[in-house]
DNA sequence: CAGTGGTCTAGACCACTAC
DNA sequence: TAGTGGTCTAGACCACTGA
């Protein structure tokens, strides 16, 4: 299809389309190289600006990933990391497995648990809201980087009340087997159920650099409360790379 | 801080940096007018082509939206339907309201299903494997779009096997009380429970045209199979905006 | 070294909006 | 009509890559 210069669709808008049907027809497949850009120039008869333009589209929607030198690629579709409900099971905890380490082993994946940051903090406003406790108030927060097979994930920071959190091993790097959730029962805190907020959005560069995603890829911004009998022990929220995880949950019909 | 033309970072990436700021801090609230592009030239010394990218930065994150003629906007935070697995519980099913309708009047919002399609189809792969039919086998499909206040908020295709579906009122644009849920029990497939699956990705032009969506707005995609005693008896896969819902899950520590 | 994408300049014409 | 953002041209210099 060549373009129509008097469309109302403008120029770039028609070569990315092209482009892009050539991405999702699979006749440019993952880690496959577009035409340069002095190549489409010559193709369609515009200028560089334009052809950026169209490529910037794309970049956008997260199809095509520019490498400075050599040229634009098709985006590969990266690992996949499937997060289920499965992770919070009791059975695991009691197996010694942390939600995290029984989720990584299940797929057989190389997990490592970067800690940023073990400190009392003044509750942020999301944090305090579900701990019921006034904003500023002094809360306990575990900040970490999550990488799987050696790739930044997640980010992930889990929040205590300080009297649950201060002098136990919550507040050391290694919280030991089973991970914080058993050292929380332990202390009779018994677990009885979890929430779990998604909510979407682009990334600030901090998160994109951090968890070294892509242009035109999205965050999944995740809240979970940890509950023992309707108090709240746990506030976690993390942000998690959108294009690398899958969530999958299941639901009683009852 | 004025800009430093000898800095690493770029311009554009400055100057969208000060605007985030103002944006994130609050001293652009939303619904606000930027600084048109010229006082921006003017502002910063450099060229609108410049000043045009880093507007572009704000936008592909969602921040800012252009209006032709007026001005480029903060977005704002737009209409939020929570999405709770509680809408799939039995009760509401025998009140005689399906999901869509509970979890609407539990917003009070007015809600809408427009009716895109209701057809026999070959079932795409994606729906065959949940199936556990070839691909390719023909499934009866129900192609609708959602409203909410007026909003397009969801598109969302269910599919069913052919028997379940044709000669019943499945097949009909008004499945009447309870939904498509309720008709299937009626036949004799008691629903034990759901499936949901969510990934996150960039929208398709088509796609940000259907739920008119502002550039740098990621969709969620859910796919949901409903089971009756381990039998797939509907697969719902569903493209909704992603800055206009929120998921909450509820998950039993056992 | 030639070719690539990343950034930037200095213009132009257009459609649309508000006055 | 003046001002806005949307599109496009025709160049420039740069950092980086691979041969």
């Amino acid at each position: 299809m060549p373009i129509d210069p008097r469309s109302d669709r403008p120029i770039y808008h028609q070569i990315a389309d092209e482009l892009r049907e050539r991405i999702l027809g699979g006749a440019l497949a993952p880690g496959q190289k577009l035409p340069s850009e002095s190549e489409l120039v010559a193709t369609y008869g515009t200028t560089r600006t334009t052809v950026r333009q169209a490529l910037r589209v794309l970049a956008s929607e997260g199809l095509t990933e520019g490498r400075r030198g050599i040229g634009v690629f098709v985006r590969g579709s990266g690992t996949l990391r499937r997060m289920t409900n499965e992770r919070f099971a009791r059975r695991h905890r009691e197996a010694g497995k942390a939600a995290l380490v029984w989720e990584a082993e299940q797929q057989h994946r190389a997990w490592r648990a970067e800690v940023l940051e073990l400190a009392e903090v003044p509750a942020p406003s999301l944090v305090a809201a579900r701990f019921l406790i006034p904003q500023g108030e002094p809360v306990f927060v575990r900040r970490r980087r999550i990488w799987i097979d050696e790739v930044p994930m997640q980010l992930a920071d889990s929040y205590f009340l300080p009297h649950m959190a201060v002098g136990t091993r919550i507040a050391q790097e290694d919280t030991g087997p089973g991970g914080v959730y058993s050292r929380l029962e332990e202390q009779g805190y018994q677990l009885t159920r979890f929430t779990e907020e998604l909510s979407f959005r682009m990334p600030t560069p901090d998160e994109a650099h951090r968890l070294d995603m892509a242009h035109g890829v999205p965050v999944v911004d995740l809240v979970r409360v940890a509950y023992s009998h309707e108090q709240p022990v746990e506030v976690f929220v993390s942000v998690l790379a959108g294009d690398k995880h899958i969530f999958s949950y299941e639901i009683s019909a009852d």
